[in-house]
DNA sequence: CGATTGCAGATTGTTGACAATCTGACTCCC
DNA sequence: GGGAGTCAGATTGTCAACAATCTGCAATCG
């Protein structure tokens, strides 16, 4: 018999979910006031928890905070979000590299991305934007996990809860996206996982950051992709199968 | 008249700092239990900015929070280490690109990094190898900052709070550090910066990395260092000089 | 009339009290 | 003797009241 942990988020945690499906709803935008006694009446919980809440999101980057003067909703930029990409791109060829010198691919674990990775397949998901970025991300996320590399796919997770987010903020059209091709280059990448190909991996992995930032970047003309996702993966070497 | 702003920490912020004193000066040891209210009394204020401070702790990994049972004191492995300056490796790396392509060198921040170098050579500094730790970091940090990729720089923040306090948990030996050659490894980075030397500047950070972890690593005659710092940097291209 | 000062309202920061939860020991029963 | 049930103590989670701080506007002064 095996239950999974009731696991019940805490109240803050509720609290910044709220929030952040505010912010995805259209009924927070960026620089609107997070005002601590507001929230607290409109959940029915005391500003503890609401101030709380509000902390995790402002280490996420999605609210700002000033001292003595509250929390505002963060307006992030296109630029942002290239950081972002950035940040998965570099963190993310890293885990998956460290997971092949696991030969993660046969792990038990190997079976939960292959699980999320069907999740893509559902025309429910596939109907809503923003569902299918939380299922790809969800994907991408189970694969870093496999390197076992904690503070690493910590980063990573929160870029990918960042993301929606942003997406939804600066209007960004991922109506248009070529669902096919995103399973296809996730399927390509978990076969050379499965063969332990680095350079196939590594191209695959940098293959989807591409394709992503430039569906991303469709409505954005004027923003500087230029060189910013050319630096070379981080692949070779890093054999010899040592790591106990 | 110019006067410095207060920027006075928040009482949460204070909190948290005393926390990893503590940890530093070696009263507070590993799997401690981090008690809301035994803080507060001994601190002298209440438990809601205590409670504040913790959680910044445990964002930061330095302590660890369960559910209805309390914090207690990170029980970091040598491997933690690893992971982190994997991190800094390969953020770090691109950091200094992204500097490189808005010619940070002639930035007038640059000057701030020539005066934490400076701090380097200062004798009370060295004496104290904690000191000499945070200098270090301190320095490196502000080159990142010139790359402006603040999602970026905000881990390496992180993980340069967190390497004294490990170092400290460790017992890692970093008496016998090399100081001469650290400042030097740190003057030729800073040249190379000055002259955008890419290769040169990947070469000098690879460097300094394999040869930080190399000092750390003398304690840990068993630690599995075969190849996980042989990744290739990000170098390369990146170039166009493009960025607005 | 422009700049400074003082003030009222709004909001955050802090506090101490109360409720909910967890831990560990003890008892009881089979 | 081993396991389930019970309970007290310790600790966290939550709450509402109070104190400190900030903002913007109006009054004041030169």
């Amino acid at each position: 018999m095996t239950l999974e942990p009731l696991a019940d988020a805490s109240t803050a945690e509720v609290v910044a979910q709220r929030i952040r499906d505010a912010i995805l709803d259209g009924n927070l935008r960026p620089g609107d006031r997070l005002i601590e006694a507001d929230i607290a009446a409109e959940l029915g919980v005391s500003r503890g928890p609401v101030r709380e809440g509000i902390r995790l999101l402002a280490a996420e980057g999605l609210a700002i905070l000033r001292r003595n003067r509250g929390a505002i909703v963060a307006s992030p930029t296109f630029e942002d979000v290239l950081e972002v990409y950035i940040l998965r791109k570099g963190l993310g060829s890293l885990a998956l590299q460290h997971a092949m010198s696991l030969d993660a691919a046969s792990a038990p674990e190997f079976d939960d991305a292959l699980v999320l990775l069907s999740r893509l397949h559902d025309p429910q998901v596939q109907a809503d934007p923003l569902l299918m970025i939380e299922a790809d991300l969800a994907f991408q996320g189970s694969l870093f996990d496999l390197s076992g590399l904690e503070r690493i796919t910590g980063v990573l997770d929160q870029t990918a809860r960042d993301i929606p987010v942003f997406v939804r903020m600066l209007d960004i059209t991922y109506d248009a996206v070529d669902h096919a091709g995103l399973i296809a280059r996730h399927e390509h990448l978990v076969t050379a996982l499965r063969g332990r190909r680095r350079d196939e991996v590594m191209r695959a992995w940098d293959d989807h950051i591409r394709t992503t930032v430039g569906e991303f970047s469709r409505g954005y003309p004027d923003a500087h992709l230029e060189g910013i996702f050319d630096l070379p993966l981080m692949h070779h070497i890093y054999d010899r199968s040592s790591h106990s």
